[in-house]
Parts: C-alpha cells; sequence; structure tokens
DNA sequence: GAAACTATGTCAACAGTGCTGACGTATTTT
DNA sequence: AAAATACGTCAGCACTGTTGACATAGTTTC
C-alpha cells in the first residue's frame, strides 16, 4: 500500500495560514461548476454541449460577428469551433450570411430558434445569479462585477466591455442596423 | 448560404433589458477560463491536466480522505478518477494508506511532493485573486465571497463550510491529529 | 493582371476528461 | 454463511480541445 516505502504521507491540512487565498480558489470551482449545470441539463435535450452554449450565446450577444471575431472571443481553434458551429447551423439555430464588404466572411446571426434556446439557457444562470445576489446592495454588486473583470486577463478586459449593454451600441467598429 | 431560406437571421442583440443578467454570466465564463489558465500552463510540464488539479487541490486540503469522499468532492465517477488518481499515485504526488479503522479504505495523502506541486499550482491562481481583490474592503471581501457560495448548489454549501480554514478542525467527522 | 495574402472550410489524428456498464476482490456487516 | 460495501479495473463511448495539412474563394498588392 505504501506507508512503508518513498515518501511519506503528510498529514496535515493546507490552510490560509499558508497565505494562498483558498477559500476564493475552492468557491470559484464549486461555483462554476453549479452554474454551468443548469445549462448543461437542458443542452443534453439537444445532443448539444458547453460549446455549442458558448458559441449561441456570444453570437445572441453580437449578432453578424465573423468567424474569425467568434474565434477570437472564446479563444479555440476554428476547428473546435468548426464541429459545433456545423451543428448549430444544421439545426437551424443559426445563420450564416456572407459578409457585406468582404465577401469571405460569413456574418453569424441566430435564428428565432436560436434566439429562444439562448434565452432558454441563459434564464436558469442568471436567475442563479439573482438568487445569489438577494440582499446584495448596489454598491456590493458592483464590488462583485468589479472583481470579476479584474479577474480577467487585462488583454481582454476591452472585450468584455465591448459586449452590447442596455440597447446600447454593437461591437466597436461595426454598425449594426436592424431590419 | 442562407439569408434567402428557411428562418431569417435576428440581428438585433440580447441586451440587459431582456432581463437576463448578462453582465454577471459572461464575466463567469471570462473570469473562470482565465483563473483556470494559469495552473494549466504548469500542469502541461508534468502531463496533467485539470482533473488531477482538482484532485491535488482536494487531497492536500482534506489529507486522509478517503477515495468515496473525494468522489463526494469532486461530484464525478470512480472510473473517471481512477485514471488521474493512479497517475498521481505513481509519479509520487500522492500515498494511499490503508484505513485504520475499516481496511478495504485508501486514505489519501500529499507526498511531500504532491505539497509542493499543489502550492505552485495554487499560488499564480491566488495571486490572480489577491490583485482583483486590491483596493477592495472588508466587507466588499465578505459580500463576494457571500456571493460565491450562494451561486453553489445549496445542498453542498456545507461541504464547503467543512473545509478547513485556518489551522482550526477539519473534515467533520474524522479526528486528525498530526503525527 | 499575376502574385501574395486572408477568411473560411475540412480531413485526419490525437489528448484529456467525463460517462455507463460490467465484473473482481477484499473486508465488514448482518 | 450471505449480503453489503469500498475499491479497482476493463471496455467502450461522447464531448471538446489541440496540431498539422491542404483546398477554395475573394481581396490586396505590386
Amino acid at each position: 500500500m505504501a506507508e512503508s516505502a518513498a515518501s511519506k504521507p503528510i498529514r496535515t491540512a493546507i490552510t490560509s495560514d499558508d497565505g494562498i487565498d483558498l477559500s476564493i480558489i475552492e468557491l470559484l470551482f464549486f461555483a462554476y461548476r453549479d452554474f454551468t449545470s443548469d445549462p448543461d441539463q437542458i443542452l443534453a435535450d439537444y445532443g448539444f454541449g458547453r460549446a455549442h452554449h458558448r458559441v449561441l450565446h456570444f453570437v445572441n450577444r453580437m449578432p453578424g460577428l465573423t468567424v474569425a471575431e467568434l474565434l477570437d472571443v472564446l479563444k479555440i481553434t476554428k476547428q473546435s469551433l468548426a464541429r459545433v458551429l456545423k451543428q448549430l447551423i444544421d439545426t437551424g439555430h443559426i445563420i450564416q450570411v456572407q459578409g457585406p464588404r468582404d465577401r469571405r466572411q460569413r456574418e453569424l446571426y441566430p435564428t428565432a430558434k436560436g434566439r429562444a434556446l439562448m434565452l432558454a439557457l441563459a434564464r436558469p444562470q442568471s436567475r442563479r445569479i439573482h438568487d445569489a445576489l438577494e440582499g446584495a446592495s448596489a454598491a456590493e454588486r458592483t464590488a462583485i462585477e468589479r472583481f470579476l473583470k479584474l479577474m480577467v486577463n487585462a488583454e481582454l478586459r476591452a472585450q468584455v466591455d465591448n459586449l452590447p449593454a442596455d440597447g446600447a451600441g454593437k461591437i466597436a467598429g461595426r454598425g449594426n442596423g436592424d431590419e
């Protein structure tokens, strides 16, 4: 079994005394796991996974973004995206439109079906967040958002800011006239 | 390409107006992705993945926990754990000790090597957290922890609390006299 | 206008991590 | 002695990520 051989078992638990912020490390793990479990269950009904969710989410958030832009947001390779995107297109959740300026580009848009699924996936997550924020003051909520944003790599924080907030503008540099 | 066929592209972005808390949903995605990228890079040097990290983390946090207890914390199957745990044992990061009361059980302990790796993985994460909390008041920090804890499924919150805090007690129900 | 570059798609192979189902062995409980 | 438990293990599968290579349009550059 061991015990006799090689290096001996360390029987003391690591605690915050060791200068590591264990509580938030662990809370992030548990919180994120449960946070993603809500949509995961719905996705299973469609034969989709978490990757589909991400694509669907950002296409709904930034309609008309190109494949390259989507890759840049998700930070995955085009081969990884291809499988997932193809399924979303084949199932009618996303539509590709040839880019108006540059015809090599494929602008990605959600369909009504894709919009509905995105909302269905976001709702339980939003509800969980809402419940977790119950009793929190506006200032506390701000502090939480600030913390999370600072957890993102500095180079990418601008990307987070460029997401449409409240019916405001679109992604920097691209117009978005609705039809 | 589409455009002509079937359902039409929706060109309006979803915004917070739709009653969904998009900002925190997205912040959690980006924050967690970058939060895990630090250890991922180190793990690659060892041929390990994120699953190894989790096992190593909780074995260091709860030394002497049994396989069943570890499965309960991670919420994965024993077959998933087996692969990863075997590698950590074979590489001398974790040691199994036969349970004293019940000899069917295998108590898991980190070795000095396993402890060192766990700390090396936790350090960049802790630093990121520390930096993100810079300028936050004690009250704000409390609000952040509270929020994260409430994001965890209610049934599992007790588990989070049972982790050793500051050199205090061990997991409920098991003594932990150090040698 | 030809050459070079760019945006996208696709084929193939592989790695990591999760799952289910089945079976074996040691040990404890009943 | 029989049943239940803790753990290990074999086999196969799914999802999502990776590299590398190559093809095809379309755009830019000289």
